[in-house]
DNA sequence: TTGCTCCTCACGTCACGTGAGGTGGC
DNA sequence: TTGCTCCTCACGTCACGTGAGGTGGC
């Protein structure tokens, strides 16, 4: 019979703690060679140390478990370098984020915030080519950024969000762009009529990550006048990500609409 | 009376989910100015928009609520930043570290294994100062930098391992400078006595992110060979990152304590 | 026989998310 | 009166860690 590894000895050979190997074995990720029917006993092979390093990588990355399950089951390199490239890229952009909010942190502890400007306006509906879908607010800004490159160039991008997507964390959202007249359908995209609305709109300069400031003002605003929220907010992106890399020319309107005032 | 805030207003203003600032309240992160005790409604002030906005940002770092808190709690600006400061280093070496693992996953998939050489050795009983903790193998790293660190300079580095510190995640570990002679006790410093043993040795080049590789082929040998371990697991540092950051240029002595080979 | 290694529950952790089922105010 | 907003359980998620209590092989 081959060489038969107890599960303490795989576990010294692979660094992995035996507890996580009998989850892995739970979950199907990395199946003991050999279990002995009537005690239970784990036992692994040599050549299966090759699969509990890679697993062990991958979770260092913070790879899901099940992610980490289809990269096993992929036997070309090829597919495995490109699944890991990803995976890198996607934590790099987690750290400029995370950049990002260092600063926006320490202006938010250091000074006064800026007072922010609220100012009414009346729309009357509009024809828009629009794209909508059910997200969720952990993937808004990746949902954000295909819909208004499917939608393309061409005129003042804006989007509706649900007045309770924030309570529920998730709602059908509006990617849309104004157009004068009605276009054909193409992929998701879809004719839409924009409603009328009064406004009450603030002007947020920089980044989005630090749009919640922008929203804190307005909503102080709009609390302290008593008016109440009449269907969803929407945004206008004036100058954004897809104009500039450089966050601090970005312009994002804000508008709550209001029930007019009396 | 002031403006109070329903939660669903405040959810829109701070950008968090009415089940984030629920579970806030019953954490005690950011309780509400104001509970009815009949309907038990929450309302907030608009002056407590600023601390929500902070606990957003920190939450996005990836900061844990009891750490969240804390810094909530420290009034004084400076404070906060150094906190804070501190958090964003750790998470800048964390990229780094997966840009390691990345680059060792790499490795590990294109190429076969450079094959590893065990050599038998014989030590005998050595006098050393060494730090004795107990360490969970998530902490061993910081451990490890510490504990050389206050053991200063003038010898070669070792460790020792209990033989179960893989399977249980932690255990009692020693870092050691073998000396000639007792020395004086100062600090965490003790002198201790390393026993004699029969060791297979390894020698791993390169940082320790890959160091089961090496482990990985002291174990196949070792159960290959049916020899039994007897006692800690022993690593000696002969180029480590106290001597130099040139991660290809690290060596490290693996060596598993064994049974006399009859 | 002792001690070591292994086993299986069952529950805890962390920061919420997901319903279910119900209530108060305009 | 209807619908909206809010409430409180209770349980789920993810990847294990933490015991408790017990068993097999040298």
């Amino acid at each position: 019979m081959r060489t038969r590894l107890a599960i303490g000895d795989f576990s010294r050979m692979t660094l992995l703690s035996v507890k996580a190997l009998r989850h892995y074995h739970d979950v199907g990720l990395l199946v003991p060679a050999e279990v002995d029917p009537a005690s239970g006993y784990r036992f692994y092979q040599p050549s299966q140390v090759g699969d509990a390093q890679v697993i062990r990588r991958l979770r260092d990355l913070g790879m899901p478990l099940d992610e980490v399950k289809q990269v096993l089951a992929t036997a070309d390199v090829e597919t495995r370098h490109t699944v890991i490239a990803a995976h890198l890229r996607r934590m790099e952009g987690e750290l400029a984020a995370a950049q990002a909010t260092v600063a926006s942190l320490r202006s938010l502890l250091d000074g006064p915030t800026s007072p922010v400007t609220v100012e009414h306006r009346s729309v009357s509906a509009t024809l828009a080519v629009g794209i909508t879908d059910r997200v969720s607010a952990a993937d808004l800004d990746e949902w954000w950024d295909g819909a208004f490159r499917e939608l393309g160039q061409g005129g003042p991008r804006g989007a509706l969000y649900p007045a309770d997507f924030f309570q529920l964390g998730t709602g059908d959202v509006i990617a849309y762009i104004p157009v004068a007249e009605a276009v054909p359908t193409r992929g998701r995209v879809r004719v839409i009529e924009v409603p009328a609305a009064d406004l009450a709109v603030a002007v947020h300069a920089g980044g989005l990550g630090d749009v919640d400031r922008t929203y804190g003002a307005l909503g102080v605003y709009v609390a302290e006048r008593e008016i109440g929220l009449d269907g969803p907010i929407r945004e206008h992106y004036l100058v954004s990500a897809l104009d500039t890399a450089d966050e601090s020319r970005h312009r994002t309107e804000v508008c709550w609409p209001v029930f007019r005032v009396a």
